[in-house]
DNA sequence: GTCTATAGGGTGATAGAC
DNA sequence: GTCTATCACCCTATAGAC
């Protein structure tokens, strides 16, 4: 018999018609954490459900059992990663910074501590978006409603930074660029950057991914100001 | 009967032991580049030897006659598209630019003349990165001794430009990361970014690539400078 | 050199015992 | 809920005809 659900919240039908719903998150959260952090780590295709199985120390058949497919395991993680990378936006504006200075140290601040605790992070999304697999913009998801509504009013500053002649003429595609690059890619590029300028250990890349939180706003002011 | 080399260029035992060697580039560059294309792309585990020889409009039978086994493949493949990264540098080094202004310049310019005619392949290189199969440093390549040492005058010049007190005082991972990241960045994320950032055509976003070869070596300089 | 057919092994998924 | 055993399919690689 199979989960009516996905994760693990049946409708068991008992004698008499009676239903009850049963919690019990900890296999099937093993199995979650297991796939979250290899399908991250590696993608979909070079993940074996077996890998799953066995960095979760569980038997394959459960896998199929509480998640149905590979496929279904993999859009739950997705799922919860594009909200993971999004969610450090959400709440910039439930705090409802105003001018785009706020924004910029806000968002720097929040994603380079995100992406300190979830280094893969970037690496997944990134993966997705090569692949084509990255699902639409969902209108129906108040993350995404929110994302847009950041998106807009960041631009907007932009703009109106630009006509009001504080800052340089500038794309805005390279301001969100530059911004975006500066934060993110010290990530993906870690090893590299850790084994070939100079040999940093971990302890130190992440001191210096600290750093980056004060210096990214100041290097892209100085990058925006007019001369 | 297979070929003993990897790349076409038998030796067929004639009649009274003469030897001949056969160039036919045709078919086995037509493997070659098509594999190039999707492993560039989408990294070796998710392309089957199939996709290859559909989209070099060959027999399946052909590749493995051709190259022996995918794995193979993926290997010619993972040299020539490292080499054709790193080789960019290369001509930097004979070149012979000695300030770190010159070689900035040369660099930026290089690198996005490269990833305006090959894209994908910071993802690729990325993709290596993170699995954990980017090869280690060949000391036999000339090429990697370039690369050594190209990095080490780098290195050393934007040492020597803070100790004389000309620029500010920052760690070299930062200076490295910021401009990789600029040149690189908007080409990995460019589906997201033209998406997002405004509706802009892949002409257009072509436009602000070449824009950025004068932007980010002036970026770089003052986001370096003393205030 | 190129094809068809198929071997051989891996992979996702399930049946069924407990 | 969890396990073992196994099915059915897919994928790489090769044998053998032409």
């Amino acid at each position: 018999m199979q989960p009516s659900s996905l994760y693990k919240q049946h409708d068991f039908t008992l004698g008499k018609g009676k239903k009850a719903t049963v919690q019990d998150p900890s296999t099937a959260e093993k199995i979650k954490s297991a796939a979250k952090k290899l399908f991250t780590k590696k993608g979909y295709a070079a993940i074996r459900t077996r890998d799953i199985a066995e960095e979760a120390g569980i038997n394959l058949a459960l896998l199929n059992y509480y998640f149905r497919s590979k496929k279904k395991l993999f859009d739950l993680v997705m799922k919860e990663n594009i909200h993971l990378f999004l969610g450090a936006m959400i709440e910039n504006i439930n705090n409802n910074p105003r001018t785009f200075d706020e924004q910029l140290d806000f968002i720097v601040d929040h994603y380079i501590d995100l992406l300190l605790q979830n280094p893969d992070l970037p690496f997944f999304v990134l993966n997705l978006l090569q692949s084509g697999k990255l699902p639409a913009e969902d209108k129906d998801d108040p993350l995404f409603r929110n994302i847009q509504q950041l998106r807009n009013s960041f631009l907007k500053n932009i703009q109106q930074a630009m006509e009001k002649g504080k800052v340089k003429n500038i794309h805005p595609l390279h301001v969100i660029a530059n911004m975006m690059g500066l934060i993110i890619f010290p990530f993906i590029a870690r090893s590299l950057l850790m084994a070939r300028a100079g040999h940093i250990s971990r302890k130190e890349f992440e001191e210096l991914m600290i750093e980056r939180k004060k210096l990214i706003p100041e290097w892209i002011r100085s990058i925006m100001r007019a001369p």
